[in-house]
Formats: C-alpha cells, sequence, structure tokens
DNA sequence: GCTTGCATGACACAACTTTGACACATCTAT
DNA sequence: ATAGATGTGTCAAAGTTGTGTCATGCAAGC
C-alpha cells in the first residue's frame, strides 16, 4: 500500500483529497503548513507528495528543493492561472501539476500516472491475499515476499488474469511456454503442484477433470 | 541534441511547434497523419513525441498503444475541456499533455520536464544513499564521491531510471552497449558485479534468474 | 456397486541453464 | 610506458525444469 503526503494548507481541500485518495486504496497523511511538511518527510518515507505552493512557515518551492534529493515524486498543486508558478515548478523538477479546483478523476489519474512512472505502481493483480506485480515481476502473499520462478510466475499470471474461468490445458500450455501443447507429460502439472505448494494454494486451484485448471474464489 | 517528433494535423500549430522547440536546442520533426507518424517511428529513434489526438488514418490511442513499448515518452496535445480524453490518455501510459491552445513558455516546460524526468536531460536521480548527476556524471555514495567508469555509470543511470523494475538482460544491453544483445558472453554479468562490489549493492540490485536485473527498495 | 481406463497428484532426480567469481588479454588514453 | 577500463573465457555453484514412476482419484459403463 503505498503512502501519500499531502501539504496544504486548506483543510477543505486537503481532506476532500484525502478521502478521494483513501477510497482508492492509499493511505495519506496531512500537513497544514510547510513546516510540518518537512518534519512528516523526516520522519517517514512517502511514495508520493502532494504540495501546495502557498503554504505558512516555508512555501512549496523551497520545500520542494529540500524533497528533491530524496527521489520522492512531488505534484504541485497550484491556483488556476498561475501559469508562472506552474512553469517554476516543473522546472524546479517537480513531476507534475494539478490545477485548483480539480476535478477528482483527473486527480487520482495524475497521481497513478506519476507512480507509474516511478515504477511504483506497476501493473498489479491481485487474488485472495496474493498480490503480483507484472513490471517488477514481484509476488507478496500476504505483504510478504515469495519467490517464483519464471514459469511459476508466468503460469500464475496466466490464472490470474482469468479468474474463475477454466483454462484448457493446451490453452495455459502455448501461452506459458509458448510452443504447442505436446501430449502426454507431467510438465503442467509439475508446475501447478509447486504453484498450489508455493502458495499453499490447493483449494484455489482447482483441477477441472479432462479440460485443465480454474483458479477459484469459494471454496 | 535531442530529437522530437511532432504528430500533429494541423500544419500551422505542427510549424509553431517546430519553430519554438528548435529555437530551444531541439530538432524537429513533423508527421501530418498518424500512418506517417508511424513509418517515421519505425525508421528512427526520437527522445520525445508529441502526439496530436485526433488524427486522420491511426489516432492518437492507437498511435500510443504503439508507441509505449518502445518506452519513449509522449506528451499529448488535446483541446480546450475535453477533460475525459486528457485522463485517457494518462491512463494509457502518456507522460503529460499540453491543452491547445498553449503558451509557448508553457509548451517547453513541460517539455523540459518530461525529458529531465527520463534523464535525458540533466537531472539528479537518487536511491538508497546514493545520488547521480546525469550532467556532470558524478556519483555520490552518502555524500562521498565515488569514481565509476563510463559502463558503470550508465549501467546505474539505467537501474536508477528504473527501479523496481525487472529489466532484462537484453533491454539493458542494448541500452547500454547500444548495439543488439549478443548470446554467451559475461559482459554484462561482470559490469553487475563490479556496480555491486563499488557500491556495496549486493542487496540493492537483485538478479531476477532467466530475466535480468532489477533494482529493489526494499528487502 | 464394482470394475476399468484414464487423468492427475506426489515426488524424486538428473539434465540443463544461468549466474557468480575470477583471471587475463586487449584496448585506450595519458 | 603505464594504469585503468573493458570484454571474454573458464570453472564452480546455484537454480530451474522436464520427465518418469507410482499412487490416488474420477467418470462411465456394466
Amino acid at each position: 500500500m503505498q503512502k501519500i503526503l499531502i501539504v496544504e494548507d486548506d483543510a477543505a481541500i486537503a481532506n476532500l483529497i484525502k478521502i478521494n485518495l483513501e477510497t482508492e486504496g492509499y493511505r495519506c497523511t496531512c500537513a497544514f503548513d510547510g513546516k510540518a511538511g518537512a518534519d512528516l518527510i523526516e520522519e517517514e518515507h512517502f511514495d508520493l507528495i502532494l504540495l501546495d505552493i502557498m503554504l505558512p512557515e516555508i512555501d512549496g518551492y523551497e520545500l520542494l528543493e529540500y524533497i528533491k534529493p530524496m527521489g520522492t515524486p512531488v505534484i504541485f498543486l497550484t491556483a488556476r492561472g498561475n501559469v508562472d508558478d506552474r512553469i517554476k515548478g516543473l522546472k524546479l523538477g517537480a513531476d507534475d501539476y494539478i490545477v485548483k479546483p480539480f476535478q477528482v478523476g483527473e486527480l487520482i489519474a495524475r497521481v497513478e500516472a506519476v507512480l507509474r512512472r516511478y515504477g511504483k505502481a506497476g501493473q498489479k493483480l491481485a487474488f485472495a491475499d496474493v498480490e503480483i506485480d507484472v513490471v517488477s515481476r514481484t509476488v507478496t502473499q500476504a505483504g510478504v515476499p515469495v519467490e517464483l520462478t519464471i514459469k511459476e510466475f508466468d503460469l500464475l499470471v496466466e490464472l490470474m488474469q482469468n479468474k474463475n474461468v477454466a483454462l484448457y490445458r493446451e490453452r495455459i500450455y502455448e501461452k506459458v511456454w509458448g510452443g504447442s501443447f505436446m501430449g502426454d507429460t507431467r510438465t503442467l502439472d509439475s508446475h501447478i503442484q509447486r504453484l498450489r505448494k508455493k502458495l499453499g494454494w490447493e483449494n484455489y486451484i482447482r483441477t477441472v477433470f479432462r479440460i485443465g485448471y480454474r483458479l477459484e474464489d469459494d471454496t
């Protein structure tokens, strides 16, 4: 789960952003002036910072210079029409800006775009307690990293992209192994067993007799 | 010198952009429809593509899907008020958008921001305790300068521009060495080892078996 | 219900591939 | 000339994968 810091002196706007991002699955913290923002950045790590320019104590530009070396992406919040601010922000190294007032959809799209850009929000697939990130090719189960081999990984992706669909063994084989399916070998079965074992998914990966396998929700 | 492709059916706008960017020191090529754009992309490499959405032959979205896998950054050109277009563009992986009509200053700021973001224009990259300045080609670790060779430096940049992304060895090789990947040689591996050793990054630079390498945040 | 014919689970193992470690020859720039 | 940089080969170690064997389970026909 990604953590986002919102530095914005207008509590109403800050909370609006917070609520919307939290419904999207991000964890948010608010700071109402530049000083408080700097303190929070010092204390804990954030994946993204939304930064208002007009701030009491320390202004947005100053804070930006402080943040930049840490490599944390920053999106500026700027008032309508302040073209100069936007340009200055981008020149200083901000990753994007959002003009207030903004539409919620745009806010989310930009946040996702920036996180994706930083490789922190790769294309993710989730099922049960397992989450897989296709870009970094990492798998976590209940937050714990799981080591999978290439074939296991590709097989899992294929299954998770087709939840609750009975996949014919030929189709799985062709997708994961590339070539065409060769009849009687224990190859596919072995890999299914290995996946089941590693994830403890004896009940989720069901075998469909004479057909293939299915990744199943309930019981 | 950076090369920029402008895909825009309105010749007046295309030329306006071209002239302004060229005075900033970029080399520009124009394409007036999607088909022509695709052909040019096929032929030569661009550092950035400015892409109109409304295009004859092939529209901007389609072209974007074609460009994305190549890793070239894209800025969308969109008409005022088309909020849906902007969001769709960002979701599809565009790096930014510019609303027509635009101010020249903003155009340039955004172009520079995107190029900087991709490390193609001078910018600092940071990861863990290491900071690198692409322009001066200097690296410091915990504030202490580190001497890297050319290949080591380029390799490090490639890794740091793709934090948490599993990079295929072919891709790394082609990016850092230029030519196409030649099968079984220990070249890439050797340089990875040397980097690991110099930075003490045995745990940050993870090998992804049978895939390549990944620069990893945690664990 | 029982038997038969297959399909799949479980498991072990050997062949194979990939990477780490290291040494060394070549190359380049001063 | 010399020192550093770079590419490549070798060997060992580690990881991956396909396959065979045997046991178990499923479905259908008798």
